[in-house]
DNA sequence: ATGGTGGTCCAACCA
């Protein structure tokens, strides 16, 4: 058995205890983060260490960063872009025995015009190509994160309101669409085709209480994982204030195969 | 009700 998460944790170092308390919890064998917001050096490595898993970081100070943190030792690690373009630690890669992980935090993007939104496609593109250049679709892929765009109207709360919205416009959901042509299955919608389930809520207007949110943070696997994949759920509980850790703006999405 | 959030890091940006 394989299980695997997604989860945008909104600093690191801030919710660590959540964090970590919830990967031991749900039996979690290999998790990528974004957002994780801190410097390479004062990354929490060692309560990581002490729960069993090991930290594979690309980040920076106060912006962005992601990480892959799992049980077992990763063969092989890849931060950012292989051509080395990467002012904005967004992008990192592990391989496994016997799976790939590429774990992204995609830009938010910006209104249609910005320099901002033209960045967003540009690096969803730019993505297919990384994946066309160092994988296959008949290898055992994961690709998760947060990709900031919601795919269908079933990913939002209220299609009408969200249309030409920063992560609901037509090219971003074609950008998007595109991305996974390169033989990419969102496992969540394949085995819940009808379900609407959100992963993340305005923090500024109060969305999560009013369940107003948008399917922003996937699991895409390649067709030899699609296969054997059991479940893949979004925790909402966790996402529900308890206690005096706030929790992130977005919800973990989990997975797990038979392997 | 002319406001309302939260993280980084301490002014201002980003989500």
């Amino acid at each position: 058995m394989l299980r695997v998460a997604t989860w945008n944790v909104n600093s690191i170092r801030v919710r660590r205890e959540l964090v970590i308390g919830w990967l031991k919890g749900m039996g979690i064998d290999c998790a990528g983060f974004q957002e994780v917001k801190v410097e390479p050096s004062l990354y929490p490595h060692s309560p990581f260490k002490e729960a069993g898993y090991t930290c594979s970081v690309h980040s920076q100070k106060a912006y962005n960063g992601v990480s892959i943190c799992s049980k077992a030792e990763p063969l092989e690690v890849l931060k950012g872009w292989p051509d080395g373009e990467d002012d904005e630690k967004r992008l990192i890669t592990a391989k496994f025995s016997g799976f790939s992980v590429v774990n992204v935090y995609v830009p938010r993007g910006g209104e249609k015009g910005t320099e901002r939104h033209a960045y967003k496609i540009y690096f969803l593109t730019k993505l297919k190509l990384f994946l066309e250049e160092n994988f296959s679709p008949d290898e055992p892929l994961i690709v998760m994160g947060d990709f900031n765009v919601a795919l269908t109207e079933l990913d939002v709360y209220d299609p009408e309101i969200w249309k030409g919205r920063i992560g609901f416009m037509e090219d971003e959901r074609e950008a998007l669409s595109e991305f996974l042509t390169f033989g990419l299955y969102d496992l969540f919608r394949e085995l819940h085709p009808d379900e609407c389930r959100y992963t993340w809520w305005d923090i500024e207007t109060g969305a999560f209480s009013r369940n107003q949110g948008l399917r922003i943070d996937y699991i895409f696997v390649t067709k030899p994982l699609l296969d054997k994949a059991l479940e893949c759920e979004v925790d909402v509980e966790v996402r529900r204030k308890k206690g005096k850790i706030l929790p992130s703006d977005h919800a973990p999405v989990y997975a797990t195969f038979r392997i």
